[in-house]
DNA sequence: TGAAAAGTGTTGTTTAAACAACCTTTTTTT
DNA sequence: AAAAAAAGGTTGTTTAAACAACACTTTTCA
């Protein structure tokens, strides 16, 4: 029972859309991990995400369309997702003067101890959860990753 | 402007996260454009992977709980995916006798037709966009996915 | 300078994802 | 055999993703 009809999977054996297949699987099986590790930290996968991204650069703020050019998922509505953020005092909104369509978004201290905490236990669920020989591949991969997505880097 | 903060980025500096959200970032870069190219055949990529799944079991037909074993996302709502397919009558639903719990989802010649211009689509599309170095790494790669998922194969 | 174009954010709407609760049928247990 | 547990699907609800439309500001360019 359930045994694969080979002959009728001709059109299946391509290795692009294998290859496609399996990262978004992997994928959804890490963000599932995440979403669940994060959840105890009442943030979100896109939130922290962004907390990363602006961490990257504090104590400078980020525009808004910063965020948004640097997010994993740039067709989610930053604004409400930054809206959010603000509500748990994550960060700060501050209209720029210089240039009045832009709003400027500052990584609080709260926010940055937030992101530091679920960083260290997100690290921790990946050294319980990924093997020695696992772990050695891990540059290797992330390099081809950025390779196949047309990062110079 | 906008350069990174070394100091601020210790934390950051986590080749386990790092891994994590590269996939994460190019698995979305992935799903958008499977999702972009797959709009013209009226189908959403878990469509497209629910039709591959039943696919490579066809003729024979798969009852419900399996395919969402199989689904990339197995939080998603297999009925209601499975209720859109039947809509456009790519699948055909039946309820079997031996058990009455179960439904068998069989895969229609419409479907499969579908799929199968689907498929080759992506794959011109995936031709078109990876270059000949990133195809050498496919195979490395989707091992590397794999072991990294835990699975045997 | 003034109209058009582009940049930046916000808001609204439709759809689906995530999760829980539930119902029915089958299996297990005692 | 009856009660309890497990398996398989369905339905309901809350939230967010996806996309379009809009408003305002700045830049461009005729």
């Amino acid at each position: 029972m359930y045994v694969k009809d080979k002959q009728q999977e001709n059109y299946l054996n391509d290795k692009n859309l294998r290859l496609a297949m399996g990262i978004l699987s992997i994928s959804s099986h890490f963000a599932h991990l995440m979403t669940l590790a994060l959840r105890r930290f009442n943030l979100t996968l896109p939130q922290f995400n962004v907390l990363r991204i602006l961490a990257h650069y504090a104590p400078l703020p980020l525009p808004l369309y910063k965020i948004t050019e640097e997010m994993i998922d740039k067709n989610s509505n930053t604004s409400r997702l930054i809206e959010k953020l603000e509500q748990k005092q994550f960060v700060i909104k501050q209209y720029s003067s210089n240039d009045r369509r832009v709003v400027n978004i500052y990584l609080t201290e709260m926010g940055k101890a937030k992101l530091m905490e679920a960083s260290e236990h997100l690290e921790l669920d990946f050294e319980n959860k990924l093997t020695t020989s696992e772990k050695k591949e891990t540059e290797k991969l992330l390099a081809l990753l950025k390779s196949l997505k047309g990062e110079k880097e």
